[in-house]
RNA sequence: GGAGGGGUACCGAAGUCUGGCCGUAACGGGGUCGACUCGAAAUCGACUUGGCGGUGAUGAGCCGUCACGUGGGUUCGAAUCCCACCCCCUCCGCCA
């Protein structure tokens, strides 16, 4: 959410932000309603200090045994009049919330304007594809063959987009967990959280999955708790509602989580393998920092994010998604994108973004100033550090070998009990 | 699942029965600043919640208003009375 004062006195430039998003800003019936809001909280603000001298003077009044009933009366008069300015009130509030709701994140100037995803800037590369003699396999295929992943089960066991890992296979994505875990805890500073796997509606709403974006979410029926799609959620509202110390700051946060998502709207997209699923794991990186610093610290997060693919070997590059590809509640995004050698290109794996106070307002994460100690919004941050199931996809293909087998990138080795290769089961 | 107790500030806690100088809010602790001290401890003193609106310069300050778990109701007036819901704790039952 905007402050809604800078709304208020800055219509233009918020409206030129959803136009950079391929919006079509229309900003008037929010500046009536806000218009409305001012004028009717003055009215019953004024009515409530009438009430507030009033109950004074009646209670002195009783002391000294006076006769009450004339201001009672009157003051009767008043309250009813308070009333219904304020159910106006609330109504009024209601609405202008559900606006304040709709309005994405301002995109920060240095996000390429564009319309879909063809447009994101390329801003680094990093690695040698793999060059491969032989007709390269799909990680399903190369899955399958050698035991390890098996989508039929999965489907008899829940449905389609779940997989079921089996032996290397299974090692290898709980290696990942810990390796990625590990780096970020012990070589880049992030405190390491289990969180639970499920967030009530508040905290969905803190960091933006709420209201707006419902059908993409699990929710356990008969409860007001929903499935978590990604661990920023229970992450960054560890500290809802709560004002830090402004030494305190940056918080590093990692977790480990599986991640539950409906991907409803992208039928057909991706079906076969492991790209997307409604269940996958995932190592997230949170970063609840103070304004000044959180453009740096969006450098260093997606840094850190990017080392766990540099220490796998894995060909990748960064881009900086275009405002038509950026998500409603970030400022600027990077993603990190692996290369795929079935497909020939660059897949997504992580994201990483600033939300500046988008998401602190709605959360309410403060900080108070050490100077002056003014209490302010925090910036937060995110991005996954990795996505665990698109990284065993991209070691399924990148280290695949021409009889089918697998290499373990060697970083990974110490967490697999020395295994260097995956071979089909005997 | 059954029975009981509770939710007030940074923490603890009084106030609720009997509605009104009881809401920045008693009392205790913590924190910050200052005094004393070579320094520290002890002691003494002062200050220590946020939201919204107005004014002002988006500063300091000032004025008003809201918030005693949440939402309603009663009343001239609600932390206090009534209703609904949420959460926490203790005991019993069940249980990895």
């Amino acid at each position: 959410m905007l402050d809604i004062r800078y709304v208020r006195e800055n219509i233009e430039a918020v409206s030129d932000g959803m136009r950079r998003r391929q919006m079509e800003p229309d900003l008037a019936p929010f500046v009536e309603l806000d218009r409305r809001r001012r004028e009717i909280l003055f009215e019953v603000e004024n009515k409530r200090a009438m009430r507030n001298k009033a109950s004074e003077e009646v209670a002195q009044m009783k002391r000294e045994g006076a006769d009450i009933s004339a201001i009672t009366r009157k003051m009767r008069s008043i309250s009813g009049e308070i009333k219904e300015l304020e159910s106006e009130l609330s109504l009024v509030e209601e609405k202008l919330e559900e606006m304040m709701m709709g309005i994405p994140n301002l995109p920060h100037d240095t996000v390429p304007t564009g319309t879909t995803e063809e447009e994101n800037l390329e801003v680094r590369v990093w690695g040698e594809k793999p060059r491969f003699d032989f007709e390269v396999k799909d990680h399903t295929t190369l899955g399958e063959e050698l035991g390890i992943l098996d989508f039929e089960r999965a489907v008899k066991i829940t449905g389609a987009r779940f997989s079921l890992l089996k032996g290397p296979g299974a090692l290898l994505e709980r290696a990942l967990i810990n390796f990625m875990l590990d780096m970020h805890t012990g070589e880049h500073g992030y405190t390491e959280y289990l969180p639970p796997f499920m967030a009530n509606r508040e905290s969905f709403v803190g960091t933006g999955q709420l209201p707006k974006f419902e059908e993409d979410l699990f929710r356990v029926s008969d409860t007001d708790f929903y499935l978590v799609p990604t661990a920023e959620v229970p992450l960054t509202n560890v500290v809802r509602e709560e004002i830090l110390r402004e030494e305190d700051l940056p918080l590093k946060m990692t977790a480990y989580t599986p991640c539950f998502r409906k991907e409803a709207g992208s039928y057909g997209r991706d079906v076969r393998g492991m790209i997307r699923q409604h269940q996958f794991n995932k190592v997230e990186l949170v970063k609840i920092t103070s304004p000044h610093t959180s453009w740096d610290e969006l450098e260093t997060l997606t840094r850190d994010a990017e080392e766990v693919l540099r220490r796998l070997g894995l060909s990748y590059r960064v881009v900086s998604l275009c405002t038509g590809d950026l998500g409603f509640s970030a400022a600027k995004t990077y993603d990190i994108e692996v290369w795929v050698p079935s497909e020939g290109r660059y897949r997504e794996i992580s994201s990483c973004s600033n939300f500046t106070d988008f998401q602190s307002r709605r959360a309410k994460i403060r900080y108070r100033e050490k100077e002056s100690k003014k209490v302010r919004f925090c910036h937060t941050l995110n991005g996954s550090g990795l996505a665990v199931g698109r990284t065993v996809v991209a070691i399924l293909e990148n280290y695949q070998r021409k009889d089918g087998t697998v290499d373990i990138p060697e970083a990974l080795r110490g967490y697999m009990g020395g295994l260097k290769t995956i071979e089909p089961a005997g």
